[in-house]
RNA sequence: CGGGGUGUGGCACAGGUGGUAGUGUGCUUGGUUCGGGACCAAGAGGCCGUGGGUUCGAGUCCCACCACUCCGACCA
């Protein structure tokens, strides 16, 4: 007699092959599918409308701090991109070059943007005249492309949809205040909205954006102790404005350089979401981002009066994002499917709980099952979404707390780092440091933190003094 | 870019030595079910990744390319 085996679609466990988990829920949760090109891929609607909400949010705290929208060109001239030096360097190997129009070959070739500050000054130089005309505080929702060799869902891609901001100061004061101000706005949208907390910090010399004087990021710890850059901020000073010509008429009537910053974070965000909540039954999605907050599932929906009460509590928490699912498939299985997809709170509703006044609140973070009176279910439900978003911060909190470790000496180091998760070391500054950790560990120079004091005046790498901390990891 | 793996109905896979393309699931229709991935019946659905080559004949053999995937290198 053989046992009855259900044939269950199951997703690779997280802890056992983090990277294959990753792209089984991608897929399975239905965010992407492929397309014909390689790294380009399509952004399916519960993906796009994930991506919607956290747009929404994003542009919200733009807007609250100043900040107006435009809309730049996809091309630039190679000319054009040339005009800085360092930014050419960095950019350069990962560009798409479009070389005919038509069947004419172009007399220069168009690059495809992979970020926009050349397109940005080139406008800057034409506008601004007079000190009257600063600051201007600009960004755009755009997708770029970057020709990467590796690729992987929201990641890494050939193209990715993000949002650049680009503004330019009379002052370098400003401007360094400008770079710092978005960088807490990224890290306050990733911990308030996104459930990811987050170490704020600066860029070594050597990671630092091409054709930057200062990069500042915000660095997140996924579950399998990896590193993402979920957001960098960039203090330009004069650089671009001297290559560009950029120039303005101050207060005492003398021509001046302006002062430039560039932010972004982009669609990569969502796959650090993933890797931060996700476990083994799929994606778990932070309620306030979440494109469904809540889904009421019928049970027994032909009996009568199920469906009517259903659509009656929907009505009722109207004020949240809600759909019923009233597709023709077993409660089972919705309940599988709505767990893939991450949608943070279930709601059971069938004859006996209409009987008995009440319905089941499931949530998906813990699986936790509550019987709740429906007399008050609004407030439950606002109540228990505030908690899932706050428990979700906290548990990612703690994962960012236990993965971040202090080595003092550089056999510590080694040991630490081999173990995933951050590394807090001092640091001399130099980059032959930097490339020795590299060699030895993998790791890479994340960020000096601003928070947390010095832990020695020594460089564990090489023994030399040290002024700062830094914190290093295995990256995304 | 280096190493490994994969590409066959929507999805997951099977198709020794070449000879008319299969299974499961999903899908459609009808019916019964419904508190953790239900069941019965009848149906529809395939340029075998692309392009060459060998052959009377290629899913199968050879070459090239493309894409996906994992690991590494590189990289904002």
């Amino acid at each position: 007699m053989l046992a009855v085996e259900k044939k269950v679609e199951q997703i690779t466990a997280r802890d056992v092959d983090f990277g294959k988990w990753y792209t089984d829920v991608v897929k399975k949760a239905e965010l992407v599918d492929y397309s014909s090109v390689k790294g380009c891929v399509i952004l399916r609607p519960y993906a796009q409308a994930l991506w919607e909400n956290i747009q929404k949010t994003l542009d919200g705290m733009f807007k609250d701090t100043g900040h107006e929208n435009v809309a730049m060109p996809l091309f630039i001239p190679e000319s054009l991109l040339q005009k800085e030096k360092d930014h050419v360097y960095g950019f350069a190997p990962e560009v798409a070059w479009v070389t005919h129009g038509g069947t004419e070959p172009l007399t220069e070739r168009l690059c495809v943007r992979p970020t926009s500050e050349t397109l940005f000054c080139e406008h800057y130089a034409r506008i601004i005249e007079s000190h009257r005309d600063l600051p201007k505080l600009y960004n755009q929702w755009c997708s770029v492309v970057r020709w990467e060799k590796t690729t992987r869902p929201f990641l890494r891609s050939r193209e990715f949809w993000w949002q650049e901001g680009h503004t330019i100061h009379a002052t370098a004061e400003e401007a360094m205040e400008e770079t710092l101000r978005m960088l807490d706005v990224y890290a306050t949208f990733c911990e308030n909205t996104l459930a990811m907390p987050v170490i704020r910090g600066e860029k070594s010399e050597s990671e630092k954006f091409a054709g930057a004087e200062r990069t500042f990021s915000i660095e997140c710890m996924m579950h399998d102790g990896r590193a993402l850059q979920s957001g960098t901020s960039h203090y330009f000073g004069d650089g671009f404005a001297r290559a560009f010509n950029i120039q303005f008429t101050d207060r005492d009537n003398k021509l001046s350089f302006p002062f430039q910053t560039s932010w972004g974070m982009s669609t990569r965000i969502i796959g650090g979401v993933i890797m931060t909540h996700g476990d083994d039954n799929g994606l778990v999605l932070p309620p306030k981002v979440a494109p469904k907050q809540i889904v009421i599932v019928p049970v027994a929906a032909h009996k009568p009066g199920v469906l009517d009460a259903a659509r009656a509590l929907k009505d009722r928490l109207s004020a949240f994002r809600v759909t019923i699912d009233e597709r023709d498939q077993s409660p089972g299985w919705k309940f599988a499917e709505h767990e893939m997809k991450g949608v943070p709170l279930r709601i059971e509703l069938g004859p006996r709980d209409i009987e008995n006044g009440v319905c089941v609140m499931a949530r998906r973070d813990t699986g936790e099952k509550i019987t709740a009176p429906l007399e008050g279910v609004e407030k439950a439900v606002a109540d228990l979404l505030d908690s899932i978003q706050s428990d979700l911060f906290t548990a990612a909190k703690k994962n960012l707390e236990t993965r971040t470790r202090s080595a003092l000496d550089y056999d510590t180091f080694k040991a630490l780092a081999g173990e995933g998760g951050f590394v807090r070391s001092m640091w001399c500054g130099g980059e032959a440091c930097e490339d020795k950790v590299r060699e030895d560990t993998g790791m890479k120079s994340r960020c000096t933190p601003f928070e947390g004091d010095a832990l020695s005046d020594t460089c564990p790498v090489c023994g030399g003094k040290a002024d700062r901390v830094m914190v290093w990891g295995d990256q995304y």
